[in-house]
RNA sequence: CGGGAGGUAGUUCAGCCCGGUAGAAUACCUGGUUUGGGACCAGGGGGUCGCAGGUUCGAAUCCUGUCCUCCCGACCA
């Protein structure tokens, strides 16, 4: 009883902690805002990251690694994105420490050792990128450059969340070089797609693609394409980004090529990434107040078999049936865990797998054997069924596939539900305020508004969704003239 | 960074106001009985009371500082 988990209605917050602690995701730390990712929770991210990995590899890219610290002098460069990230940087300013000549047993920093120049370390890699394309690009035949980079990046944020904000976390940032801007077009929004299609059908989360407003574009592009989803509580997440970052870094950088008719321009670039923060996504859009609902295509483990016996002879036979049932489910791939501690019982293992999300549960007991099935429990609908053994390794491979559909149509549906159309500035307060979610509305297209309408009610401009209907109306708040709608809503 | 709450056994918490041998539940270990939705009996081990100073004969308790966490707000490509 002591792993309880607070009910989404009582708090949610206190509900989203309880998933990710109880859940074995992660945990605090000793440090300020940075939290430890546990092995249940590192696994998810690797299941995402080799997905992830596959398919930039699919789309031409390479992965690379660059230094985790810019000089200052490099990070000023492009003045936008210095600026842009200025207030939350961490910056390494001596590289070394000595003994405490006051404390006994205690260091200190040694003013000795002082930098001549401050490192900072990245919240994110397009300055140490950028002076480092400018050695490998001469002439148009060097382009594109198609890399990727796995790496942890530091944020100094405020108030710090599990994976949803944490001054640390891991991502993936991809950095590209162009000859062309149609071409750096095209790979800034082919890669949107990319995670578009992840976070869609491999985390049964469904998103809206579009852009983002001037107020909310990347410091330093062009151009920011996102994705966005929406939580069980009515709030936004933004889940991936993309940018068009025109030719700024390379001017900032100095970064020429020579086209075929020998004439010399800047490089078109891209960055786009996604991080741990997807997790705290899925947590927040799927899971219950039992605990965890993982999509089986990432679940750490998609099956689990507990065993129900009383006494030596009767686990005897249950291990025989379990463990060619086992060998048959990794024959497809199935990643299955087989829990037959004597710690606990069956109905402890029960409640701690719901909690754990772990989408399908298989109970064999001696009842069973006499009968040649076993008891089938779905997570995320909590159905039980018996299927007959001879049958249970396809039931369950087609059971996976039909939970992760069911979980990505549970969500949209959700989605789907929360875009309100309004018209009128009450109606939009009255939408955000009472049944939350998108609230699609005509914007006369200006940042002064933009702002105030955030000053106003919390709600920020998700996006204006690509291929989006071109329609003439008038702003919520000025009156306005406006030509189409675009997506408002209250986010992380 | 502002406001509020907190940090004592692996975990959840009591004790603090009013200073005097560190407690409960649960988890853990041993033995036994159990096992189809968070088992039971008996015995046992485990805590520099976040950290650092100070007051005191004596500090988990009082004072100062500091670190960390949670909630609300500001901030958040």
């Amino acid at each position: 009883m002591s792993k309880e988990i607070t009910s989404r209605q009582q708090d949610y917050s206190q509900w989203y902690n309880d998933l990710i602690l109880k859940g074995g995701l992660a945990d605090y730390s000793a440090v300020r805002g940075c939290m430890v990712i546990k092995p249940y929770g590192f696994a998810l991210w690797e299941n995402m990251r080799d997905v992830l990995d596959k398919m930039f590899k699919d789309t031409g890219h390479v992965n690379a690694y660059f230094p985790l610290f810019v000089p200052k002098s490099l990070f000023e460069a492009e003045e936008k994105n210095a600026e842009g990230f200025a207030k939350e940087c961490a910056i390494v300013t001596h590289y070394r420490l000595k003994a405490d000549p006051n404390t006994k047993g205690k260091l200190m920093v040694d003013p000795e050792a002082k930098l001549e120049e401050e490192l900072v370390v990245r919240p994110t890699s397009e300055a140490i990128i950028w002076n480092t394309y400018k050695g490998w690009i001469q002439s148009y035949r060097d382009l594109p450059i198609l890399v990727n980079q796995w790496a942890n990046v530091v944020r100094w944020e405020m108030r710090t969340r599990l994976f949803l904000r944490t001054a640390e976390f891991l991502w993936q940032e991809g950095h590209t070089a162009h000859a062309t801007k149609e071409e750096a077009i095209i790979e800034t929004e082919k890669m949107l797609d990319v995670y578009a299609d992840f976070v869609e059908n491999w985390m049964a989360l469904p998103v809206i693609k579009g852009i983002k407003t001037a107020n909310e574009r990347f410091a330093g592009a062009d151009e920011t394409y996102c994705i966005e989803a929406l939580m069980q509580d009515g709030k936004a997440l933004q889940a991936g980004t993309s940018h068009f970052l025109g030719q700024n870094f390379a001017k900032a950088f100095d970064v020429k090529f020579s086209d075929k008719s020998n004439k010399l321009d800047y490089v078109w670039a891209t960055s786009w990434g996604v991080s741990t923060r997807l997790i705290g996504g899925l947590v927040m859009a799927h899971s219950d107040d039992d605990g965890l609902i993982l999509p089986p295509k990432i679940a750490p483990f998609q099956v689990v078999i507990v065993p129900i016996f009383k006494g030596d002879d009767e686990k005897k036979l249950i291990d025989e049936k379990v463990h060619t049932l086992i060998q048959q489910l990794k024959q497809l791939n199935i990643r299955v865990k087989y829990d037959d501690s004597d710690n606990a019982r069956p109905g402890w293992k029960f409640a701690e797998y719901e909690m754990k999300g772990v989408p399908i549960r298989v109970a064999i007991g001696a009842r069973d054997l006499a009968n040649n099935v076993a008891e089938i429990a779905r997570r995320d609908t909590k159905e039980k069924t018996s299927v007959n053994l001879n049958e249970l390794a396809v039931y369950i491979q087609n059971l996976l596939n039909t939970i992760q559909e069911s979980m990505f149509n549970k969500a949209k549906a959700f989605r789907d539900e929360h875009i309100t159309e309004v018209n009128t500035w009450d109606e939009f307060v009255q939408t955000l305020d009472t049944k939350t979610g998108f609230v699609s509305a005509h914007w006369d297209g200006t940042p002064e508004t933009e702002e105030k309408i955030k000053e106003q009610t919390k709600a920020t401009i998700r996006c204006i969704p690509l291929n989006n209907k071109q329609e003439n109306g008038n702003c919520i708040l000025t009156g306005n003239a406006s030509t189409q709608r675009v997506l408002f809503a209250r986010a992380y």
